[in-house]
Order: C-alpha cells, then sequence, then structure tokens
RNA sequence: GCGGGCGUGGUGGAAUCGGUAGACACGCCGGCUUUAGGUGCCGGUGGCGCAAGCCAUGGGGGUUCGAGUCCCUCCGCCCGCACCA
C-alpha cells in the first residue's frame, strides 16, 4: 500500500512534471512498478498462493490511490518489471553482458542460514542473523552469477563529476568506490615458490615490515600449513573464521587473533624473511587478500604485534616516541639509499626502484566489487542460460526469449532455488550441440530490474526491441530524478553501470554517459520527530489524509510544510491550515465569477491605485512561484507566495480596484496553484475564465509591474537601523544621502556627532557611521 | 575513526549576492457573526522594558561600516561508511 513517502515525491514530482508543459516543454512523466522480489515472494511462502496475485492486488491499489491523487502521469507507458513482456528484455540485456564477459560465474561466498537450509540474499541479513530464522549467518562457497561492475570503477567515479546530484550522494557514491592509490609488491615464499602479491597505500613503510598475514579465505592458506607443526591449529582457525558471523568479525574493537602458518616470505626491498600468518583481520575480498604487517605504522598491524610478541621497527620519524605512527616524516632505518629522505617522497622513490627490479609496480585499488545478482529464489528474473556438460554455459538464444518463470508447487527455498523443482521446464535440450541439458535455475537480483527501467519508459510498448535508439536519443537521459537517498549507492550505482556498458555494446547512442543528469533527494515526513513505523503506531498513511482533506490539501501541503529535502514532522492542524487556504480561494473565486464583471485588466499607466498595488503584487508573484520552481524545488515559498497574493485579494486589502484586476489576481492565484493543487485551481480557475488551465501557458511576470517608481530606504547609523524612508528609484548616492540625514530620527541620531564615514548601497540602504 | 549534513520565536519554516532577522503558515490571545460549539471573517503575537530603548539566529572569539550568512574554535543532533591494508 502507498505510504507518506510516495504521497511526497509524486507530489513533488507532479509539480514538475506540470510546470515544465506549461512551460512550453514535452513532458514523459511515466509509472511502473518494481515487482519482483521479497515481500511478494514472503507472502507466497507463507499462504502458497502464487506472488503474482498479492503483486496484481498491490498494483491495483497504488493505481487506485495514484488516480484518487490526481498525478499527472502518462499511463500510456506504464509496466511492472515482472511482466513478461519487460523481463524479457531483462533477460535480453543479460545476455549482451553475458556475450561481452560482462556477466560471469564464479565460486563465492555467501550467506548460509544453518536452519533454514537455504542461502540468503544479503538484504535478508539483519545484524548477521538470518531474517525470519534468527540464526546467525555463515558463510559458503558456491558457485554464483556476477556482473563486472569493476571494470567500469574509474568511469563510475569520474563522471560523478559531470552530473547535478546532491553532495553528499555523489560522496557516498565515492566512498563505496573507495579508490586507494597505491602499489602492489611481491613477496616470494622459497619453501613453495610462490610468489604473494600485496596491495599497500603505503609502498614508503616497506622497510617497516616485519611479517605477513593471509586472510582466512585465502586458498593458499592449508596448503601451506601442511605437513608443518601448525597444520591442526590453522584448519581449526579457519573452520573457526569462516563459520563466525561476519558482523562480529569486522567488529573493530574485537583483540586480533591469528596463527603461523610455518614459513616465511622474503620482503623484496631488503630480502628479510617475514614469519607469515593466517588472520581474520584481512579480508579476502580487499587486494588481494594477503599483505605485508607493518606495527610501526599501522594501528591493526601493530595489535596484532602486540599480541603475539612480533617485533615493531619504525621507518619514519615523528614527533614523539609513540607507536603505531601514521603521520608523515623522514625515513630511517631504510638504509643509506633512503634514509632521510621525506616519506611522502620516498613512496614515489621506492615504486620506481620496485619497478625497475621486477619486484613491484604502482597500482590503484577499489573496494567496489563485482555485483553478484543471483539469487536462489522464485520470484525474480529468470536467468538465461543453459547447462550443458558438454558445452557449459550456453544463452539461451534471442529468439526464445522471454524464458518464463514457470509455476511451482513450493515457493520456499531449500538450499537451492524453488525453480529446480519445475522438472519440466529444467531439463531442456542444449541450444549449442542438442544434447540434454539443464536451465539455470537462479533469479536475478531485483536491483537488475530496475537498473534499466528508465530506458524501456522511452520505449514501453516495443514489442520488436527494448528500446528504439531514436527514442532513447530524443529523451534520454533523465532531466529530472526523483527519489529517497536510500538509493543513493545501489540503485543509482547499477542504474550508472548499466546505461555505461550498452552505451559500450552499442545499444545506446554514444553521446549518452549519464543516465540521471539531475538527482533530487526528498527528505522523510515524519510524525513527533520519529520515523513512522507499524512498530511505533504512528503511521498516518495517504489514505487517511485523503479521505480526511482531499488530495490536494495532502499534496499542497506536504510541499509548504518545508523544504522538499528535508525531513518535515507531518502535523494535522498544520494539514488544515492547508485546507482552509484552499478553500479561501475558491470561494474568492466562486464569488468573483459570480459578482464581478468579466472586465478587461487595467493597463499600468491607466491603473488607480488600488489596481496598481494589487497588480504589482500579481506580477511580484508570478516573478517568484516562477524562479522557485525554474531549476529549484522551492514549493513552500512558491505556495508562501500565493497565499500572500490571496491576503492581497480580500476585500479590505483590494480596496476599490476594478473588477477586471480583482478577476485577473485571482485567476493567477489559481494558475500559479495548479502545480501543488491542481483539483482546486483547476476548478477555481474554471469557475472564472471557463478555461482550462492545464491548458493555458505559464504566466508571464510584466516587468512593468515589477519595477517600482520608490522604495523603502534603510537608514542605520553605526550599522543600526534607525529609520526607513521612501526614496525614488532611480536615485543617486548623494540623493539618498541627504534624504537619510534629514529625518527627525536621523537628526537626534547624528547631530553632535563627528560623522566617520558612509556607505551607500543603492537600492537598500544608507550607513552613516559617526563617532 | 573517516566522510557528509544540520542547529533561527511556543511550532514548521523565510531571509536567492555580506545589507531591514522572523515572510508564509501552525499554535495562542482578543473581537465580530452564531442559541451554542465548529466553520467563516477582523485584529494582535520573538524576549525584556511604563517608555526611550536594549537583547536575540547552539556557545565563545575574529574579519567588516554592517554577519543567520564569511573565518577560527567549542558543544549538540542526524545520516552514510567502517579491521579496505
Amino acid at each position: 500500500e502507498p505510504h507518506i513517502g510516495h504521497l511526497k515525491v509524486y507530489s513533488v514530482g507532479d509539480a514538475v512534471a506540470h510546470f515544465h508543459r506549461r512551460t512550453g516543454r514535452r513532458v514523459l512523466h511515466p509509472m511502473g512498478y518494481d515487482a519482483f522480489g521479497l515481500p511478494a515472494e514472503n507472502h507466497a511462502i507463507k499462504t502458497g498462493q502464487h506472488p503474482r496475485v498479492a503483486t496484481d492486488a498491490a498494483i491495483a491499489e497504488f493505481q487506485r490511490q495514484f488516480r484518487e491523487w490526481g498525478i499527472s502521469i502518462d499511463w500510456t507507458r506504464e509496466f511492472g518489471t515482472h511482466e513478461p513482456r519487460y523481463y524479457r528484455w531483462t533477460q535480453w540485456i543479460f545476455l549482451q553482458l553475458f556475450k561481452h564477459g560482462l556477466a560471469y560465474q564464479k565460486e563465492a561466498a555467501v550467506n548460509w542460514d544453518p536452519v533454514e537450509e537455504t542461502v540468503l540474499a544479503n538484504e535478508q541479513v539483519v545484524d548477521g542473523r538470518g531474517e525470519r530464522s534468527g540464526a546467525l549467518v555463515e558463510v559458503r562457497q558456491l558457485k554464483q552469477w556476477f556482473f563486472r561492475i569493476t571494470d567500469y570503477a574509474e568511469r563510475l567515479l569520474a563522471d560523478l563529476d559531470t552530473i547535478r546530484w546532491p553532495e553528499h550522494v555523489k560522496t557516498m557514491q565515492r566512498n563505496w568506490i573507495g579508490r586507494s592509490e597505491g602499489a602492489e609488491v611481491v613477496f616470494r615464499c622459497e619453501d613453495v615458490g610462490i610468489d604473494y602479491p600485496v596491495f599497500t597505500t603505503r609502498p614508503d613503510t616497506l622497510f617497516g615490515a616485519t611479517f605477513f598475514v593471509m586472510a582466512p579465505e585465502h586458498p593458499d592458506v592449508l596448503r601451506l600449513a601442511e605437513g608443518t607443526e601448525h597444520e591442526d591449529d590453522v584448519r581449526a582457525y579457519i573452520n573457526h573464521a569462516l563459520t563466525t558471523d561476519k558482523q562480529l568479525r569486522g567488529d573493530v574493537d574485537k583483540p586480533k587473533t591469528g596463527v603461523p602458518l610455518g614459513h616465511t616470505v622474503t620482503n623484496p626491498v631488503n630480502g628479510e624473511q617475514l614469519p607469515m600468518y593466517v588472520a581474520d583481520y584481512v579480508l579476502m575480498e580487499y587486494g588481494t587478500g594477503a599483505i605485508m604487517a607493518v606495527p610501526a605504522h599501522d594501528e591493526r598491524d601493530y595489535a596484532f604485534a602486540q599480541a603475539y610478541d612480533l617485533p615493531v621497527r619504525r621507518v619514519i620519524e615523528g614527533p614523539d616516541d609513540e607507536l603505531p605512527y601514521m603521520g608523515d616524516g623522514p625515513l630511517v632505518n631504510c638504509g643509506p639509499r633512503f634514509d632521510g629522505m621525506h616519506n611522502r617522497e620516498a613512496l614515489g622513490e621506492i615504486v620506481r626502484w620496485l619497478e625497475r627490479e621486477g619486484k613491484g609496480h604502482a597500482s590503484v585499488n577499489y573496494r567496489l566489487r563485482d555485483w553478484l545478482v543471483s539469487r536462489q529464489r522464485y520470484w525474480g528474473t529468470p536467468i538465461p542460460i543453459i547447462h550443458c556438460p558438454a558445452c557449459g554455459a550456453v544463452p539461451v538464444p534471442e529468439s526464445d526469449l522471454p524464458v518464463l518463470l514457470p509455476d511451482v508447487e513450493d515457493y520456499k527455498p531449500r538450499g537451492r532455488s524453488p525453480l529446480a523443482t519445475a522438472a519440466d521446464w529444467v531439463n531442456v535440450t542444449c541450444p549449442s550441440c542438442g544434447g540434454p541439458a539443464q536451465r539455470e535455475t537462479d533469479t536475478m537480483d531485483t536491483f537488475v530490474d530496475s537498473s534499466w527501467y528508465f530506458l524501456r519508459y522511452c520505449d514501453a510498448n516495443n514489442d520488436d526491441a527494448p528500446w528504439d535508439p531514436a527514442a532513447i536519443g530524443m529523451w534520454m537521459p533523465v532531466d529530472q530524478y526523483i527519489g529517497g537517498v536510500e538509493h543513493a549507492i545501489l540503485h543509482l550505482l547499477y542504474a550508472r553501470f548499466f546505461t555505461k556498458a550498452l552505451v559500450d555494446l552499442g545499444h545506446l547512442p554514444a553521446d549518452i554517459r549519464e543516465p540521471f543528469a539531475a538527482l533530487f533527494t526528498q527528505g522523510m515526513i515524519l510524525r513527533d520527530g520519529d520515523k513512522m513505523s507499524k512498530s511505533k503506531g504512528n503511521v498516518v498513511s495517504p489514505s487517511t489524509i485523503v479521505d480526511r482533506y482531499g488530495s490536494d490539501t495532502a499534496r499542497a501541503y506536504i510541499l509548504f510544510i518545508g523544504p522538499p529535502d528535508q525531513d518535515a514532522d507531518w502535523s494535522d492542524s498544520g494539514a488544515e491550515g492547508m485546507y482552509r487556504f484552499l478553500g479561501r480561494l475558491w470561494r474568492t473565486a466562486a464569488e468573483a465569477a459570480e459578482e464581478l464583471p468579466d472586465d478587461p485588466v487595467p493597463d499600468i499607466d491607466a491603473a488607480r491605485p488600488d489596481d496598481e498595488r494589487l497588480l504589482r503584487k500579481v506580477h511580484w508573484a508570478i516573478d517568484k512561484v516562477t524562479s522557485d520552481m525554474s531549476g529549484r524545488f522551492n514549493f513552500n515559498t512558491a505556495i508562501a507566495a500565493v497565499m500572500e497574493l490571496l491576503n492581497e485579494i480580500t476585500p479590505a486589502k483590494r480596496g476599490d480596484a476594478a473588477p477586471g484586476s480583482v478577476r485577473f489576481a485571482i485567476g493567477t492565484a489559481a494558475s500559479l496553484l495548479f502545480p501543488f493543487a491542481p483539483h482546486t485551481a483547476a476548478d477555481a480557475y474554471h469557475l472564472l475564465t471557463g478555461e482550462r488551465v492545464w491548458e493555458q501557458p505559464w504566466p508571464v511576470a510584466d516587468p512593468a509591474f515589477l519595477e517600482t517608481d520608490s522604495f523603502e530606504l534603510v537608514l542605520q547609523v553605526n550599522g543600526k537601523v534607525r529609520d526607513r524612508v521612501q526614496a525614488p528609484s532611480g536615485a543617486s548616492r548623494d540623493e539618498l544621502l541627504a534624504l537619510a540625514r534629514d529625518t527627525p530620527r536621523m537628526h537626534h541620531y547624528l547631530d553632535g556627532h563627528e560623522v566617520v564615514k558612509e556607505i551607500v548601497v543603492p537600492g537598500k540602504l544608507v550607513n552613516v557611521v559617526v563617532r
């Protein structure tokens, strides 16, 4: 069911869409449903009902409420990602990536729930425990499908500079990609004759390395220990490390543990033999899964050295004797060649020396890992691959797409995908050799579905291709993307990767680099300063609000409550204030339509004072709302401007203004309010003019009414406001000074004092500095 | 620990380029309409002070004729990442 966050995001989006339409742009404002995934699947496991039933019911409810809210969607382009006409092309994209080596299979550590006997998706692991069983999740090695997003790490990082996104989202993506510059350095184990490269950001500390550590998952660890006195210890340590839940193992404050491997490696810079260890503070996923340990200049290595009584050798001088020391300084204990050299300078020198000696090279490492896309789950897009004993992984021919999701009896995963039970579906002939073969039974991560839907919107009903490149060329990139910050990393990174990969493969126009030229992340609606949640019992649903106040009040209030990128507290009395305002606007329009003759609007030269004052306010409001909507999302101040305008239209304020002026003012107020409260505004406008406001161009402010022939001059003495006086707009500096010095109040403050300085800000103020 | 953001009346917020702090709204107070309540309409509302005036944008300091806005420093809150070598 839609929640209040949906109401907010579509209130923002619809305001933007309406505004741009009426300024003459063609606007594509689509709607779709990211329908595969866990909610419908869990419902199916519980009830035995096909997930399609729950999904369709949810979609129907969304559609009902979207129509009730009156958001201006192009419904001809609507789709759900679970429909074969859509996922056919998700599969097609998978095949393109597969063909070019961007989709591949490899053994990987995945989350295993020992109670449910099933693999879990990452999002089902909460605080290291299985979502439903509550059991500590283990790590298992299984063959999985990946997308090679790491190939795009550099471009995903660099192109962030080309898009208009909130800085904090860009920062989160930069941190997630995690680029580190350093060097790969080779440490050789002479006992077994194998070179072990390590990645380090600190090659300047190479001379301080006193031991060498490998991750428990490192494939060579057991082999190295075999036949040594440490074999049993190592085996036990690995078992323990692999069965400890990830959360616990990753705790920074956990004491360092590890066991020796019974071998040494050679430090390439000085030939020293460094003892080898296995320790769980080294991660297999980052770098090479092995590190050189420099306890004098790294906190973790230092803690490990302390725990196991290993030598600590300082190689960078610091202000005191304290270790570990992470700062900069001149090298010591590094031999005559480097001693005394500043460590930042030595860093490059040592890398160049390693390169000459063939013992290492400059290197860049990323935190980003390849995207694991296979899920042992039912409710997702089937992976279009056939496994043949003779030919290996064979792509399903494009002409056979879509690979339809088969019906099964039991939706619960039992260590393998529920699809594996659909024998008729699984067993096929190999498209390559014609021999017996089996379908891939994993489905795709739902983030795959949502990584290209914006492309499909451009050509949603194309049955022959995922899209016509001409349609993509016309609409892409998305001019304005709107969503929650919770998508800052996963979805927004995956979509960028897809777009770049599809351009590279020639399926998208070459000049497209990014999917979303501008991004807006809206803040949450809170209740009493808290997130709304069922457990707190403080949820306000859109349907409750809309039933009570109507959709215009709900939409306009959510936009009026504050800047839309900030979190905001829902207030019933605040919403009532918006309800009163909309009612006042409508009644004012209805009364004017009935009582005031439809006279022409007076010209600026012919306008009487009351007309002029009212018309100036109208054009001020047009100017204010237009600038608040142009490139900015200042809906709150835009709506406030319309409120100010309506306050000027009250009988007491408008005085003797002509009927034509009053009608024009009310009609303009309705026209300006239309993007935020479309039903009320359109009806008010129609009552008054007989026209459809959405067919009217956006109002344009008349400069003649924006310029004023006088202004309020602020008079300051020593920076404090002491008086105000009307001054002619074009007045010179001297004229303004003369005005400033001659008011009774200014005389009071100036007489008898020595004037030190006079500052004049034309059109604004005069500040007289006295002693 | 690293990175990002925020702090203004009783409340949500406004102040777009260093130039009138508090627009607009909620709430509250008073009045009119009403048998009454609600609705509607009108007026008031940062604090202190009889007033002149003074004080006020998390605290302290600085730059400037002038600081909510720029700089330094401290405090508090929120978000993201975190044994990433």
